[in-house]
DNA sequence: ACATTTAGTATG
DNA sequence: ATACTAAATGTC
């Protein structure tokens, strides 16, 4: 109970922020003992007992008769002045109030539980009686961990012996059953346990990253390198370095399903598993993880987005793999970018940060090429990879039905794979439900008049509308380019339709389709995808899915049903994602010794991003998009904002957007526009309709103090939600 | 008249 | 969030 000016005594008034969505500090009295700033405490609320934490002196100006007091502090680590930092600044970022933050940091269940105790188990000091070959492997694992506790599972699970093995060495004394506190530190993880043979490539960029890692001070570098270049070994090493100078490491995935092929690669390296933390993850394990990375006794967390808030004790590192996939961005709830997010804690904390990816987003590309991120290329592996043959499939002179969209010319060749014996891959660049009104003659997509946006068919009104900003029209009956008839169409061929076309296309072909919302499971999932390896299908169907690092050695041609619509108009990032895709699944046909090919049904062929496309010129791709986004004024050259209204009842979020936008004076006194209402990108959610407003406003405005102003001065009904998007990321 | 659903409000 | 109160609606 040291005094000082972070510490309270017994009855002093003190400040506590709640898990509540009550967004202010609310006074209380110090508790029997005193607390210090940064405590995680139990109070009051009503009739409610509520999770909270001290941030400071308490206000006064309330009834100090009325004021409660504290219950208890609670058995955690208290929150970092740094943790305390990067929330604030989080939360003033992505407007959200410092409670969701709160909510957000303390997601694990029983932080409030008086600790319990549980069994681990160490060497002992006598002999078993007999020993047996199950006996000695159990007291290998122990001797060779030093004085590390295992858990029973963990005990046996690693020695290979069942329960009763160890248990039968306890009641010999040869090993030791301890109780300790229920939540126990991961086991430690050896930087020397297993380094392996790097190339000469690959040495060099971990060397920079070791440097920057021992001056502990911020930095971010984006690490480059394709599929198989070996981008996962060096930001190991990144991480091994941040292990040896005792600071813990944060490596985030974008995906769940990765995670289990990783932990191997982790425990290959060092030696044990680091902890885990993801939406998958059990709630005691949750519970053990966010105590022990707050009591440092975790030094590697691998996991998803949200584990970017779990209260480190001392973060040297941040690796987010694959930085552009677009899993990064929060989509409900507390709107984050973790990529983003991750940049600013470590800049708050004095760590490193490395982007890796093989396509990196245009943001990240562009902060590279302005110096304000280390670049680092790793060269593939084996070599210059052998390039696909590109080509492009122009749909206006293809002879199609309309609703087909396997173009001759991609059925001629699908038809010689089969003939062949080798697996063809059709794709689709297409998430949720999103048709555009295309001129099957000459191509033309229909767009809005006010706007840059193209529109889109709304199912319930049989009208176009223009998501950018809401305004309708009718369907035209004739081309407005060409003045052609009745070829108008709304393009958008779902995974199942394919399908359905190419089973009909090619009847003796055995086809099989992947897309995420069609399997259960993970393990589903990868049944499904090893089968495919195996042979067992000849036409694979799929969405973004297959674009994730997949190897089918039978794999020869890849054809890119729709490869206009990521492009032009509704969402400024379209360009960008159609270009890493297909990166990345041109790299994915004839990975084998095969040659391989990649085809694009396109109505644009000379359109610049898939002449960049063809050309294989990626430097050239960035420099061009850039270049138009900097015209355009939008990110990362400008910034915008996305405004959600949901409401049970359409109308309402409608009427509150329209009067939003017509009150826009804040925004227009920084230089800023407002597009909409229109229906948000996922229109409706839990039965509540969702209307947005999009705001673009110049590079160096003021935006959240703008947002703020906007949004502040209105009183809303409670049936009316409001959230404000920074940075959205969908456009549709 | 009473129970049941719904909307609104306060929480130190 | 959540527990409570007040108001509105429904049932016997």
């Amino acid at each position: 109970m040291t005094a000082g000016p972070d510490f309270f005594d017994a009855g002093a008034l003190v400040g506590v922020l709640t898990a509540q969505p009550l967004d202010r500090v609310l006074d209380y009295r110090a508790p029997e003992g005193g607390c210090h700033v940064g405590a995680f405490v139990e109070v009051p609320l009503g009739p409610r007992k509520v999770l909270g934490v001290v941030m400071g002196p308490g206000e006064g100006g309330y009834d100090l008769a009325k004021v409660r007091s504290i219950i208890r502090v609670l058995d955690v680590a208290p929150m970092a002045e740094e943790m305390q930092a990067f929330l604030q600044k989080a939360a003033d970022y992505t407007l959200t109030p410092m409670s969701a933050m709160l909510r957000l940091a303390t997601r694990a269940p029983g932080l409030g539980d008086p600790p319990s105790m549980r069994k681990v188990y160490r060497l002992g000091y006598s002999e078993p009686s007999r020993v047996t070959d199950a006996r000695q492997r159990v007291l290998d694992v122990l001797e060779g961990q030093g004085d590390q506790a295992f858990t029973l599972k963990e005990l046996s699970d690693e020695a290979g012996v069942t329960s009763s093995v160890v248990k039968g060495l306890v009641k010999q004394g040869a090993v030791d059953e301890v109780d300790t506190p229920r939540d126990t530190p991961y086991r430690r993880l050896d930087p020397a346990h297993a380094s392996k043979d790097l190339t000469e490539d690959q040495r060099a960029c971990a060397q920079t990253l070791d440097t920057a890692i021992q001056t502990s001070a911020y930095g971010t570098t984006l690490l480059r390198g394709v599929t198989g270049s070996g981008k996962t070994e060096v930001y190991l090493e990144a991480v091994a370095a941040t292990l040896r100078a005792g600071r813990q490491a944060l490596v985030l995935l974008p995906e769940i399903a990765l995670t289990a092929e990783f932990l191997t690669r982790v425990q290959e390296r060092f030696g044990a598993k680091p902890a885990e933390w993801h939406s998958g993850v059990t709630m005691t394990e949750r519970r053990r993880c966010w105590k022990m990375v707050g009591e440092g006794g975790a030094q590697l967390v691998v996991g998803a987005r949200s584990a970017l808030f779990l209260p480190f004790r001392d973060l040297g590192l941040i690796v987010v793999d694959e930085e552009h996939d677009t899993s990064y961005k929060q989509e409900d709830g507390v709107l984050y970018n973790a990529r983003d997010m991750a940049v600013l804690r470590a800049s708050i904390c004095g760590a490193q940060v490395v982007l890796a990816s093989a396509t990196p987003s245009l943001e990240t590309w562009v902060n590279a090429e302005a110096g304000k991120y280390t670049r680092l290329d790793l060269k593939a592996r084996f070599g210059v990879a052998v390039m696909p043959e590109l080509r492009a499939i122009d749909m206006r002179s293809e002879d199609l039905p309309s609703n087909r969209w396997i173009s001759p010319t991609m059925q001629a060749a699908v038809t010689q794979r089969i003939e062949r014996g080798e697996q063809s891959l059709l794709f689709i660049n297409r998430r949720g439900y999103a048709p555009v009104t295309i001129c099957r003659a000459c191509g033309h997509q229909v767009g809005c008049d006010h706007c840059d946006a193209r529109m889109v068919e709304h199912r319930f009104q049989k009208r176009l509308m223009c998501h950018q900003c809401g305004e309708t029209k009718p369907m035209p009956e004739k081309c407005p380019a060409c003045e052609v008839e009745g070829k108008m169409a709304p393009v958008g061929p779902g995974v199942e339709r394919l399908g359905e076309e190419a089973a009909a296309l090619f009847p003796e072909a055995r086809v099989a389709t992947l897309s995420s919302d069609m399997f259960a499971s993970a393990r589903a999932l990868k049944e499904q995808i090893r089968a495919i390896a195996a042979g067992e299908a000849d036409i694979i169907i799929g969405t973004q899915l297959v674009a994730k690092g997949h190897n089918f050695p039978l794999l020869t041609l890849v054809g890119v049903i729709d490869a206009d619509l990521g492009l032009q108009g509704s969402d400024l990032r379209a360009a960008e994602r159609t270009f890493q895709l297909m990166r990345q699944v041109a790299g994915r046909a004839g990975r084998a010794e095969k040659p391989g090919a990649a085809m694009l049904q396109t109505f644009q062929p000379e359109h610049p991003v898939i002449r960049a496309i063809l050309s294989g010129d990626e430097e050239g791709f960035w420099r061009a998009e850039a270049e138009e986004r900097r015209h355009a004024g939008v990110p990362p050259f400008g910034r915008m904002a996305g405004i959600i209204l949901s409401s049970p009842d359409m109308q309402e979020a409608f009427d509150l957007g329209t009067h939003l936008a017509r009150t826009d004076a804040p925004l227009r006194q920084i230089g800023a526009q407002v597009f909409g209402p229109a229906p948000a990108p996922i229109a409706r959610v839990r039965g509540r309709h969702r209307v947005r407003l999009l705001v673009k406003a110049p590079k160096g405005a003021a935006l959240q103090a703008a947002l703020a102003q906007w949004t502040g001065a209105l009183k809303l009904p409670n049936s009316l939600r409001l959230s404000v998007d920074i940075d959205p990321q969908s456009f549709y």
